[in-house]
DNA sequence: ATGCCGTTTTGATGCATATCAAAAGATAGT
DNA sequence: ACTATCTTTTGATATGCATCAAAACGGCAT
């Protein structure tokens, strides 16, 4: 019987795992599931504000968010931030250190937050022996480039208020898809952050909101936004209303 | 002894192949050599135009470029293209139709162009077998993050001329890495088609040209562009000059 | 409560880039 | 060589968002 005592780092296992099928939606049976649990080698606590990396950090690990809410940044020279995501229970981050072997962004918890510490080495080892695993860690890395695919059209293509909208139903159906309510949220990040990842400025993020909010679209008591006619915030997104 | 002799098909050895260190750097044992061959399937020509895939299609293959140039974009519902990327010999395109087995964008010839078809099956089965082409084949998605990250901080946080600047040095900077010159360029896309992948118009992409020629940092003539000044160049995209 | 500090909202103004328009070059087909 | 078409350049104007500024608000410690 080994034991694993270390305060902030206690071995748990996927098998056990209610977030299971968010991070690892795999079809394993109970041998192969127990197998997975390899992958994890520990847990990790992040306090709100901390990083739990940095930028030209060397690359270990890949982090399953258990719980909390973290942004992912890269900076230029002069300091300016950009926000390349936000990420939730159930998300990985952490794929961009795997090509060079360091970080090349920042990982910071908006809220206190856990994470499953997966050590690159063990996902690869297992990805070798359960293809299901593979495959999984393919699609997740694919996604992360399809949806940076549609970030650069939301930034490129998009007015201010259409990426408001957009950005606002695409967390409130991940939310949704993790049991919260389809019609509130309570935003875990600022307006300048917000803005940051929408590029614009936290004024015009502001001036949105209120419009949206003027407009009856949604209901906003600082944090909290409360969705009150999301076929109106649709239409923001796809004015044609086709597709 | 087989014989493949289907005319746009043309079975042709990755050991034998002159791009190997881009798309495949591996450092491979002879034997390791001829297993690598099985990842790729054919070669397939794609005329100057012509799509090699697009947004819905089904996902089977990674290609890899051997000769000629692509963009791939995507697209709003109301039908405006942004351009995500522009892509050389020896880089590998497909890689957004792993998530959900269909492609997400589309991939055009934007000169006559040959690329090798590597099946994802193959892919996947190779790389169980051999570690440094799972690892390289992690590299090459990790890569694509990395480099999306830094599309959004372009479009979200530089201005046009900054922009401009910055995908000119990228551009000669990936050329020069296959051997062609370090201040010469011959554009292969439109002025909408840089525009949109900067996320600007081509008015404006056109003044930004006419600005850095009047200011003697480049030379335009039509599609082809001389780098006259490549430290101005650079200074435009990080003005502080640190780093 | 009270005062302080960071965040958000709102207003006034300015600027970078989009938009509209037209001319000037390229390219291709007859 | 000549027209038709597409691309690029350049100019004039419009506009969306940034910037600057200040007030309102909320959270927190005293």
């Amino acid at each position: 019987m080994t034991s694993a005592t270390t305060p902030e780092t206690i071995k748990v296992a996927c098998s056990s795992c209610n977030l299971r099928e968010l991070c690892m939606p795999i079809s394993f049976g109970a041998d192969d599931m127990k197998r997975l649990d390899e992958v994890v080698a520990t847990r990790h606590h992040v306090k709100q504000g901390e990083l739990l990396f940095r930028d030209g950090e060397p690359f270990k690990s890949l982090f399953a968010i258990r719980t909390g809410f973290f942004k992912t940044s890269v900076s230029t020279p002069e300091g300016h931030e950009q926000v390349t995501g936000f990420q939730m229970a159930g998300e990985i981050i952490g794929l961009d250190g795997i090509v060079t072997d360091q970080h090349s962004c920042n990982a910071v918890a908006l809220e206190d937050a856990e994470v499953c510490v997966m050590p690159f080495a063990n996902v690869e080892a297992l990805s070798r022996e359960f293809p299901v695993l593979q495959r999984h860690v393919h699609k997740i890395m694919s996604r992360e480039i399809v949806r940076e695919n549609s970030m650069m059209l939301l930034i490129g293509n998009m007015r201010s208020e259409e990426r408001l909208a957009a950005f606002l139903l695409n967390l409130v159906q991940r939310l949704h898809a993790r049991g919260f309510s389809q019609t509130e949220i309570v935003l875990r990040m600022s307006r300048e952050e917000i803005g940051s990842y929408l590029g614009m400025k936290l004024e015009t993020v502001s001036r949105a909101f209120s419009k949206f909010s003027d407009e009856g679209i949604i209901e906003v008591k600082q944090r909290y936004v409360g969705i009150l006619n999301a076929p109106a915030l649709k239409k923001i997104v796809n004015p044609t209303g086709c597709i």
